[in-house]
DNA sequence: TATATAATCCTAGAGGTCCTAGGCAGGAAG
DNA sequence: CTTCCTGCCTAGGACCTCTAGGATTATATA
């Protein structure tokens, strides 16, 4: 009997394909083995358990899109890199919904360590350069990019925004641009004019 | 045999204690019924299936979070209500991780209506008319501040902010500056200095 | 080449969850 | 008192997770 020739990355991969297709929540290792014409214990020996599989796809989206924002970013600066990053990850979200939802599992700090969440924010802090901010400012711009991008894709895609004539595509513009504007003004002491 | 008094309320309630305890994905109705001494079966009567759970722990969750930034926002405004709705907002997905979570499963389209969501939109509306600001910008605002909040206090509950020296709560606080002069500078046309 | 080692896959099975079908009993309405 | 409805039951099928131990195949070493 030939063998499947199962492995880790080809698993994750799989699962990821899945996850997009049905869900994170229906991606089952018996699904997975019966794609692979295996037994589902035969891939015990490859995972410890159902939720190792979850991780691998988080890990596996977070190195996918950093490449992809790597690529969108590079040569651009200022608001054409924001725009350029922000588009990268909404565009990744829509293409790949269960790989994004995916993202969002909690990993321990050395799976953590190990994957492109570094990456990540210090493309953040890249786009940063084309606005001057120091540090803690920096991190808190960080912070704010990353919460705002996230959260309007996480709830594009949960349908927050369907049911209002307002199309989302309009809204991301005025988002961007107002991110933009905020970066260019950022409030260096609190800010407490009358 | 006294009957154990199941009521759907009763079983949305238990579910979203249970959510915040061992996390909404751990949320299953067997465990449900054990707490009420029940047999699994038995609360079919009351649920269609296991997905309906998590419907009504986030309808749940919604509907509470609404009272809350309702009492929150009273007597106040302008960056005084921003800051009081945000802080609510992430008050209480700190005290209700799971109920939090289940916010952002996908309802259809009839329990969305019947839901608190309104609630929320109207509310994220009313603050801003300490900003002057007309539609459609109103509702880009709206979708500004929803993304914003939500997105940070996702990635804060994800341990995203855990493993850097600065704190979270310095960094919420220059989210909110940063927001609150966005709301005042709003790009009434499209942002194009050189 | 022969053999040891390790990796891949198997069967068997325990235990958990979801959900359907059909039955019984206790309270309410006639 | 009878009838009906409702809340709960038992029984059971289908699926999933994961463990234990055995068999087979590939690889490294003598």
């Amino acid at each position: 009997m030939a063998r499947a020739g199962v492995t880790i990355a080809r698993l994750a991969e799989a699962a990821a394909e899945l996850a997009d297709e049905v869900g994170l929540e229906n991606v089952t290792v018996s699904e997975l083995a019966r794609r692979f014409g295996v037994k589902d214990a035969s891939l015990y020996s490859h995972l410890a358990n159902a939720h190792e599989l979850r991780v691998r796809v988080a890990v596996l989206a977070l190195a996918e899109l950093a490449d992809r924002v790597a690529a969108a970013l590079a040569g651009r600066a200022g608001k054409d890199a924001l725009v350029a990053f922000a588009n990268a990850y909404r565009d990744y979200a829509k293409e790949h919904p269960g790989r994004f939802t995916a993202m969002q599992v909690e990993l321990d700090p050395e799976t953590a360590k190990a994957s492109a969440a570094r990456r990540h924010s210090d493309m953040t802090r890249a786009i940063l350069r084309g606005y001057s901010l120091v540090e803690p400012d920096q991190t808190d711009a960080v912070r704010l990019l990353g919460s705002t991008i996230h959260g309007f894709v996480s709830l594009e895609q949960a349908g927050g925004f369907r049911h209002h004539p307002r199309g989302a595509d309009e809204s991301w513009g005025r988002v961007l641009d107002t991110l933009d504007v905020a970066l260019r003004n950022w409030p260096t002491h609190a800010a407490d004019p009358t």
